[in-house]
DNA sequence: CTCGTAAACAAGAATCATTCTTATTTATGA
DNA sequence: TCATAAATAAGAATGATTCTTGTTTACGAG
């Protein structure tokens, strides 16, 4: 038998969430997915855990935006570009030079450094489009 | 005569405040450090003015650090190395690659890239100190 | 089986950084 | 002198996040 199924039920469901994702969501997106298929789910809940999983590594926070912080389920290192515009995220791939910044980043501090964050800013494709459009009006 | 210098006596002193620290305050820190010279400085006039600063580019944002906002004067790219313990922020100078990885990402994104953070985070060798005291006890 | 204990949790209260509202002051130009 | 607009203070409002309390659940020892 399953060791405590119904006890760690939400927690898993929300690190499985996270990991199948790609919006790199907040908590309150989270909680909202799971909310119709668990429906004594709290708001609490998801943060504790989250918090939890940020802790041992298991997923990464990308800082807040527009006030609200967004996680990542994909601990592998990557650039992200956030639209400031409608908040979406997108990951970069394939980008060049990481390790060697990182290498950097190391030898002037030594042991010290424990993660990256690369993030670029801008607006998305579809938020300029609804600029001009308005613009044009 | 200035012209409104007395106008403008609160704007100019939060932004040469920003731009004289290194320690890429917070909104608070800026109004803690303004308000003996300038006691009917409110904290609402310190949010409005960063913001508008950040607005118009004068400033960067570095995001949220423990929940609050910092902020930096220096405008140049660079890179910063932030605690997790103790919060301060550090600027990393001359990183390798910088402009390459910035041309890869407009490369993929064409020219919606606006602006580029990259934060690397640890423990600063003072925070590590006092970890290992309290452990010895 | 039946306590005792500890973890996970729901519900809602509390916190606190940030933004908003209102009224006041100041500069400027007709 | 008057009208107008920008800058501001003071404090209220907002809203994301954390904390508190009491409950449920799992599990091991007796």
């Amino acid at each position: 038998m399953e060791r405590a199924a119904k006890h760690f039920r939400k927690r898993d469901a929300i690190l499985t969430c996270l990991r199948q994702t790609k919006v790199h969501p907040s908590a309150d997106w989270v909680y909202n997915q799971l909310k119709p298929q668990i429906p004594d789910l709290s708001l609490g809940t998801v943060y504790r855990n989250l918090s939890l999983f940020k802790e041992q590594g298991l997923i990464n926070s990308l800082g807040t935006v527009n006030g609200v912080e967004r996680f990542d389920g994909d601990t592998h290192s990557h650039v992200h570009f956030v639209c400031t515009g409608c908040g979406t995220v997108q990951d970069l791939e394939g980008m060049p030079n990481l390790p060697s910044l990182r290498a950097a980043a190391e030898h002037d501090l030594g042991s010290q450094v424990q993660g990256c964050q690369i993030t670029f800013t801008g607006m998305c494709r579809e938020c300029i489009n609804h600029q001009n459009k308005e613009e044009a009006v």
